[in-house]
DNA sequence: TCTGGGGTCCTAGGACCC
DNA sequence: TCTGGGGTCCTAGGACCC
């Protein structure tokens, strides 16, 4: 492994990236620029379950966080501007992104869609390091009209934290020799991995900041978090992380979708309705990749968010919306009680293939050719519908 | 105020086999 | 009556990420 002391890893992240790639847009046809306003990528507001999925700067800086109901935003500040998701916008900048990060180097791994890693390791050195990410940070704002921080590293861990300094448009570095000065007076929230309950039972131990945590034996973090996790953690914490970048896109190993219902619903025929949709969706995701599940996985959700969760396994890899819907359909019968109203149903395939071996039975159901027709139409149907959209 | 949607990985217990 | 050890697979649930 190349140690750390000769590795450089970029970490480019899109700020605020739905709400900038929005701005984006509107700005091109006339409009307002979003970024300079208080103003939200988000749902319906109408709807009491919608939530931030974005914000802009000043709307951060009146209190308002992604992921909040947006009610709770429109509270805080009633002018609040809001504008819609729009996938197919989305898809598009981040592919330019990318595109322009990957004219850096080859050794790129996309992490989401608004974000990835670079591995600079030959193409720059440590002393010209800012300079590149500088480079390139203001290729991306002159060419694509969006802003990006870019951490610089001597991991991926490293470049990661970075990044996420200070915000929006800037290049900061975090190299093995400054951890101790820049990355651990910082909270253990801040540290990659540590979410709401680790946070707790840091906190809990008296372990407030990440240099404490690099300071813990793997012991007592054991018996806290588990081993393996524990083992992570105090790599991390102290800066340290072997992970390469990876150029490889893996494939995917489950697809899911789900329903948030705007009330809570217990007529079986509407939550029929709601797993008949979601049967759709994931399986014409899956014939559309070219899959076959051998797993189907249903959850319920009640209004405390108590969730129950059922899988099962099926005799055969499928891709037809009707047997997978029937599997859950049985799933459901197995973990509903009938009574409890529902907020939210979702269906998964996981233990995904390729094979379009498929097995002859003597008992297979006679209706099958009428499904799997069902689902070329279905598919047809939502291929023009796509074209006629882009 | 009242909490979306889509993923990944880990853990712990039970079944089953040798 | 009390009772091994290891391995694998499966399941449900939990934690994290964007």
């Amino acid at each position: 492994m190349v140690p750390d002391s000769a590795r450089i890893i970029f970490h480019i992240d899109v700020n605020s990236a739905f709400l900038s790639w929005a701005a984006v847009k509107l700005v091109r046809e006339g409009g307002q620029d979003l970024r300079l306003i208080p103003s939200v990528v988000s749902g319906d507001p109408s709807d009491r379950r919608s939530i931030v999925t974005a914000a802009s700067i000043p709307a951060k800086r009146l209190g308002i966080k992604t992921a909040e109901p947006v009610t709770m935003a429109l509270r805080k500040y009633p002018q609040l501007v809001i504008v819609p998701g729009d996938w197919a916008w989305y898809r598009q900048c981040s592919d330019a992104f990318i595109d322009i990060c990957r004219s850096y180097s080859p050794v790129l791994q996309q992490f989401s869609i608004d974000e990835c890693f670079l591995d600079m390791s030959r193409r720059c050195g440590k002393e010209d390091a800012v300079e590149t990410g500088t480079r390139l940070k203001d290729e991306v704002k002159t060419k694509l009209g969006f802003t990006v921080n870019v951490g610089i590293g001597s991991n991926k861990l490293l470049a990661k934290m970075a990044s996420d300094f200070e915000k929006p448009d800037k290049v900061h570095t975090l190299w093995s020799e400054e951890v101790p000065q820049k990355m651990w007076p910082l909270g253990v929230r801040d540290l990659l991995w540590v979410g709401k309950k680790t946070e707790e039972r840091l906190l809990a131990s008296g372990i407030r900041t990440i240099g404490e945590l690099a300071a813990l034996g793997t012991g007592s973090l054991s018996r806290m978090v588990g081993k393996k996790f524990a083992e992570q953690l105090h790599e991390n914490a102290n800066g340290r992380d072997g992970s390469p970048v990876e150029t490889a896109v893996h494939e995917a190993k489950s697809y899911s979708a789900e329903r948030t219902f705007s009330r809570d619903l217990v007529s079986p025929e509407e939550l029929d309705r709601a797993f008949f949709r979601v049967a759709c969706i994931v399986a014409h995701r899956i014939r559309r990749d070219g899959f076959r599940a051998s797993t189907v996985s249903i959850f319920i959700k009640d209004k405390d968010f108590g969730v129950i969760q059922r899988q099962s396994q099926m005799e055969q890899p499928t891709d037809v919306t009707a047997v997978i819907l029937n599997e859950a359909r049985r799933l459901f019968a197995e973990i509903w009680d009938g009574v409890t109203p529902l907020r939210q149903v979702g269906l998964g395939v996981s233990k995904l293939t390729h094979e379009t071996y498929e097995q002859m039975s003597l008992f297979e159901n006679p209706r099958m050719e009428y499904y799997r027709d069902w689902d070329r139409r279905y598919d047809a149907e939502k291929a023009r519908a796509s074209r006629e959209k882009g």
